[in-house]
This record gives C-alpha cells, sequence and structure tokens, in this order.
DNA sequence: GTATTTACCTACCAAGTAAGTAGGTAGGTA
DNA sequence: TACCTACCTACTTACTTGGTAGGTAAATAC
C-alpha cells in the first residue's frame, strides 16, 4: 500500500490552485500555508521544486511573495504532479532509465503500459482552472461538486 | 516517487498467470520461483495472502504444491492487486478509514475520486487469461504485442 | 543605514516500507 | 524412514515520507 501521490505532489497541487486564485498579487508563502493549513517549513521544501520547473517565480523582502509564471489555465494537473513527484509510473518497470530485461516476453507489462497511459491522459485533461470552486461542476456526478 | 504496484503485486500477478498456464497440475512454489526468476524465500511470505483470499490454495508433501482455485478467466488483475497491495487508492485521502476535514471544500477530491475510478476499471476488466501470451494481441497497439 | 520581511539553503530525524534473507517446523507422500 | 513441500517467525539493509531546526541572502520600508 504505497500511494502513488504522496502529501508532497498534493500540498503543491493545493498551493498552485491557491496562487491561481490570488492571481493578482505576490503572496507570502507563509499567508498561503496558514490559509491551507500546510506546515510553512514543509512547503519550503516543496516549493524549489516549483520553481525550478518554472511554474512559479518568488521574490524577496517586503512585500515579496510567489506567483505563478502563467495563465492559471495553462497548467494542467499531470505535469505539476509529474514535477513534484518525479514520475507518475505505477510500477518500476516503466519508471525512465530502468531496463528489465523480461521486457520482450513480460505479460504483465503491456498491462502496466495501458494503465500508464490511462492515468497520464486523464491527468493532462485536468487544468488548474478546472478545480477553482466554480467550475467545479464540471466533474461527473459521483464526485463532490461545489455548487 | 513511489510506485502504485510493488513487487509484492506484480510478483503475485506473474505467480497467477504461471498457475493459470499450468491448470492442470500442482506446481510447487520453488518451480515457479524458477520459472519466474523470483526468490522462492521471497515468495513463500507473498503466498499466504493469496492463500487468504481463496484465490490459491496449497498442498503439502511430495508431489503438492500450488494451484488456482477458480478457472483463470474469473480471475481479474484489479482483485489480485487489490489483495496483495491491500489498497489501490492513488493517495492516502482516499484510503480505507482516512478522515480528512477538509473533504467536504477540498477541490482537488473530486480529481483523486475520478482518478481512482478510472484506474479500478480498467484494471477490473483485465481478465488473468488477457495475459495468456496467445490471448495478447487484445490490447491496443501502444502496447507491446506477442503474435 | 537599520529593521523587517521574505525567500532560500543545509542539515537532521523518527517512523515506516520495500525487498528481501535465514533458519527453522509441520504436514503429507513414496 | 526419507524426502518433499508448505508454512511460520524473526531479522536485515536500504530507502522514503513527512517533517523540524536553524540559519543565510536578498529586497524593501522607514
Amino acid at each position: 500500500m504505497s500511494f502513488m501521490v504522496s502529501t508532497k505532489g498534493r500540498y503543491a497541487l493545493r498551493v498552485m490552485i491557491d496562487l491561481a486564485q490570488h492571481i493578482e498579487e505576490l503572496q507570502p508563502l507563509k499567508i498561503i500555508a496558514e490559509r491551507q493549513n500546510i506546515s510553512l517549513k514543509y512547503m519550503e521544501t516543496i516549493m524549489p521544486c516549483l520553481k525550478e520547473a518554472g511554474f512559479v517565480d518568488g521574490t524577496h523582502g517586503k512585500g515579496g511573495g510567489y506567483r505563478l509564471t502563467r495563465p492559471p489555465q495553462d497548467y494542467t494537473v499531470g505535469e505539476i504532479l509529474r514535477i513534484t513527484e518525479g514520475s507518475l509510473a505505477p510500477v518500476a518497470c516503466l519508471d525512465n532509465g530502468y531496463v528489465c530485461e523480461r521486457a520482450d516476453t513480460c505479460p504483465t507489462l503491456p498491462v502496466w503500459k495501458k494503465l500508464d497511459s490511462i492515468i497520464t491522459d486523464y491527468l493532462d485533461t485536468v487544468k488548474l482552472t478546472d478545480m477553482i470552486p466554480k467550475n467545479m461542476v464540471q466533474f461527473d456526478d459521483t464526485c463532490y461538486s461545489q455548487l
């Protein structure tokens, strides 16, 4: 029982949503952490990841903070999670650089590949703006929707 | 980067496929382990899981071994992985018994729920017999197929 | 120029999990 | 009786998760 997406990816996603909801001004991490009820110190270790990827930029000093570098609708959940988690591969067999001598004959490999493509295809269709409350209606009815 | 399916689930699946390919007689774990190139000792720690679930039964003594308890087409990849991995939930938020006070308003929860249902729906459609080489053609063309 | 605010950096830690290994016991068959 | 096979308990090594602690560097306000 190990989860595909850890707190790192989940917190990162919540920070990105938070920034998308405050698009106009710079948001200090302290404020975001309080609003999201996440440890400031822990968030500080996650933010460099989003910054290196060019998803956000941060300015120092008084009045500083973080902000998105692109319009919110230009981010997908898939790319945010792929950066923060390192990989979204469901099994080691599909991980970047992994070589398996059974690959040519393994009967399970096609299943993992299909599973991987299903996961990727879905996560790459969900945009950051799809998770802003006013848009939540678009999710199917098995899911919570905030009206 | 933590994988949804560990070696435990992957090995279990390969053992189940192996048993499906030798449906008529009892297969000693030693033989299966050699054929699959998996540590016998490690497999011994995984088999009780499959036995408790009623997927296989094992008989002691000379000529003993393991065998499937049902016809191979009656097993799905989903149920085998769910038993061995404990859960296939992509995030802790969806794990059995987990309570999150943010659940009612969390904008990311619908995404995790949808992702979970996509994964489950796919894995529950793949049957054990779908992975026996002669049937592998049924996978789509982005995947390896053994003709 | 000083104080303050903020990002940013380095190191550490406790608990848990993954992926086995080692060495036996119990049950059944030839 | 000898052999084979499942089954059980304990241990190990390495790694990951989810943080905490304590600072430094940069920028701004006053």
